[in-house]
DNA sequence: CAATTAATAGAACGATCGTTCTATTATGGT
DNA sequence: ACCATAATAGAACGATCGTTCTATTAATTG
């Protein structure tokens, strides 16, 4: 709702994303917000909650993107566009993998930055089962292709990360169009 | 080659494992290992190199086991038995996903941890191939099944992590075998 | 046994960083 | 113009942690 706030959150999502979560500091992230200190504490009690609001930020248009994607075909292409746009995130953001799963990796003990990783990654499960619903396919094959689809999302950003190579984002597109062919919906 | 030295690896491959590499300290490696500070400053650089260390340790433990699989079958059975493993590993060491992942996120610039990372998934990359190959598999279509089976596993490692639920890895281990059946070798 | 080396416990340093505090300055509403 | 509130710059505190140092004790070898 606060301006500031926003771009609190906005900034520590470019810098954490970039730079990982134990390196960058709070003095960075006020740096790079143009704000002074104290604002941020005014807004935020400590840093976890600074990263929580990054994270939430970043799902904020991540979901937004993919709800309005534009050129997402009906059929196989509505699960397959989710491909290209990991191949277009992979380019714009440096590829630095999924920002959630690092989010995860970093915070071993459980608490609030886990749980939004968690809803985040039930949120892309809901949202692929709804679009295979959409697109036609059975109840009974969504629930059983739902997972394979997740997989091979989580999988392909992952291999992209490590490997500093997007090939793994085509293979995984392969792959899902392959698994679709197999059990059609329609 | 030193045994303290390798006790200091192997306590840092566990702890680090199970409690993240920011939030566990040189502190904690030591008391882990049963040595004091100045034995592993004696073998160690720094922190970085027992990280790396680390890495190496559980890595020769990976590729050993992995080796050796003595129920391993022929044919499509000597890759999914590689999504066995990841079940298995999953319910001994916790299910905190895999470690040169988290290795890599948590360590955004490039250097020593980053090249292990990167060189592990690269041997992943060749067991698979070579698995392909032996199995009877062609050249031709190794080189387009070998990724798609790697982000398989690597999706299967992930999901199973952040969602904290085993089944992601059976719906991995379900849409590989669709894969080697629809492009059969032998 | 002697002598060199490795290992130990623990104090101490230095840097980083999250957080709080103070004093000053801009801002917005009535 | 006035007052309350928010924002700013920057100093300061406290804790953590990687690293070094010292003095003492155990282990090894010739």
């Amino acid at each position: 709702m606060s301006k500031k706030r926003d771009d609190i959150a906005g900034a520590a999502n470019r810098l954490l994303y970039r730079e990982g979560f134990a390196s960058v500091g709070i003095d960075r992230i006020v740096a790079e917000a143009g704000v002074a200190l104290g604002t941020l504490y005014k807004h935020f009690p400590c840093k976890e909650d600074v990263i929580v609001a990054a994270l939430l930020h970043r799902e904020a248009g991540y979901l937004a993107a993919l709800e309005q994607e534009a050129d997402r075909g009906g059929g196989a292409d509505a699960i397959l566009s989710l491909f290209d746009r990991l191949l277009d995130w992979a380019e714009e953001e440096g590829g630095n993998g999924c920002f959630f799963l690092r989010a995860a990796a970093d915070h071993a003990e459980p608490g609030p930055i886990r749980d939004v990783a968690l809803a985040h990654k039930q949120r892309m499960l809901r949202l692929i089962e709804n679009r295979l619903c959409e697109a036609g396919w059975r109840a009974s094959l969504t629930s059983r292709l739902t997972p394979s689809i997740f997989v091979l999302l989580e999988g392909a950003v992952a291999a992209a990360f490590t490997l500093g190579d997007r090939r793994a984002i085509a293979a995984a597109r392969d792959a899902a169009d392959l698994l679709l062919c197999a059990y059609p919906g329609e």
